[in-house]
DNA sequence: AAACTATTCAATAGAGTAGTTGAATACTAG
DNA sequence: CTAGTATTCAACTACTCTATTGAATAGTTT
């Protein structure tokens, strides 16, 4: 029991979490989770993996203590363990962005609007939505808007947009927000709505990072 | 040049930072990098490694942008590239303590210590400190101590520690911190004070997590 | 320039990981 | 209790990672 050994398997055991981080795949379920509860099916087909890959990257997510699973009928549900993982996610996130030149360039070749409009902060929203000075809209699909989203947000899913763009005030400013701070389908809504000549922003972040902060939710029941 | 591509090509590059802390060595030689500035050599001792595989290690953290190089000499000095690789690093290690049962199990066996008294906040210690009602002791090695430390600190290595005694101001109580929430070495000098009958806490975490609070920090010259 | 030092490179064996396939399990509905 | 569905398990191949070894490189000292 000497401390040597204390301090190494407790590093084999970060290690273990940090492993799990180590696989785009289950990057990509772990976003898709940090929306809401999901069946192994569903995250298949958003994640574009076999259902058997799919299981099995799951299980090693829940091996690791970052998603937990509940059986109900048939199916089995998995979800995010804690606002903990939001936040590993972010941290990995931003270590990324900040410090691989690789995810620099990315970012700068899709995400160009980033560099025209600096993002709407959270709270600055929460105000001016409460005024009634802005339409704020999620992006994301049906089921994840359902599962959890900002107060009085109106839910167009970004290949709906163009045809419903009569439902957005007119002359107000539309803030658009999506899963996460590289989600691509604020940034595209954004890029839509400024073609057309209404004047939108991106909120910063999105939805999961909204419900960490402590800010309000809503559900459909 | 797809979104879905963009999204792949995003989560493949997060995934390479998440690989890199998928190693028990490479997150030891995080720790003690996040201490301060280390060589090769140096590194390779303290971990316990060959030279040739800490290098090897060294350039696998640098290639994740997790840590920089300068060249001085002959030796080659490495240290951490930024105060967002200790967040992540905290992150992923409060994941684990939490969702790992491993993890629990492990603390709650060598860090007994952890149960029996709550660490004292930092905000608290330099309140406290500035009022001259505790002395603080750094239990870490007296280079880690050189590459900076929380002012005003006495520099014992826990080696030192009951040889020196003496030098601790009679019925004050004592802080002692070292290389972060899971390090021993402020555990194992607390345990020891108290079985002396002195009056001895431990700060909360270590001193990469004092300097990224923002905190004064004294630096030997 | 020769001897020396600190680090990196290259090659290799062994262990571990990802994804596929088809079978097995657990539950539901008729 | 049979047929059907959702998920997991098991076995396998191709691939990647770790640690070791010895050689190569870059810089220093004599």
């Amino acid at each position: 029991m000497s401390s040597v050994n204390f301090k190494q398997d407790l590093f084999t055991q970060f290690a273990r979490v940090g492993k799990t981080l180590g696989n785009a795949n289950r990057l990509e379920l772990l976003e898709f989770l940090a929306q809401g509860e999901r069946s192994v099916e569903q995250l298949s087909v958003v994640a574009g993996l076999t259902i058997a890959n799919t299981s099995q990257h799951l299980q090693q997510l829940r091996h690791a203590g970052m998603v937990t699973s509940r059986k109900q009928g048939l199916k089995v549900y998995y979800s995010i363990s804690g606002d903990d993982i939001i936040q590993l996610l972010d941290a990995l996130r931003s270590v990324a962005e900040r410090h691989v030149s690789d995810v620099q360039q990315l970012v700068n070749t899709y995400l160009t609007v980033k560099d025209n409009l600096e993002p709407i902060p959270r709270e600055e929203l929460l105000e001016r939505a409460r005024d009634g000075l802005i339409t704020v809209i999620d992006v994301r699909p049906a089921e994840e808007y359902a599962a959890g989203h900002v107060p009085g947000a109106l839910n167009i899913p970004l290949q709906e947009l163009e045809q419903r763009l009569d439902e957005l005030g007119e002359n107000q400013e539309i803030v658009a927000y999506c899963r996460g701070p590289h989600c691509i389908l604020a940034f595209d809504a954004v890029a839509c709505l400024r073609e057309k000549g209404i004047n939108a922003r991106r909120l910063e972040d999105g939805y999961p990072e909204w419900k960490i902060a402590g800010l309000p939710v809503e559900k459909v029941l």
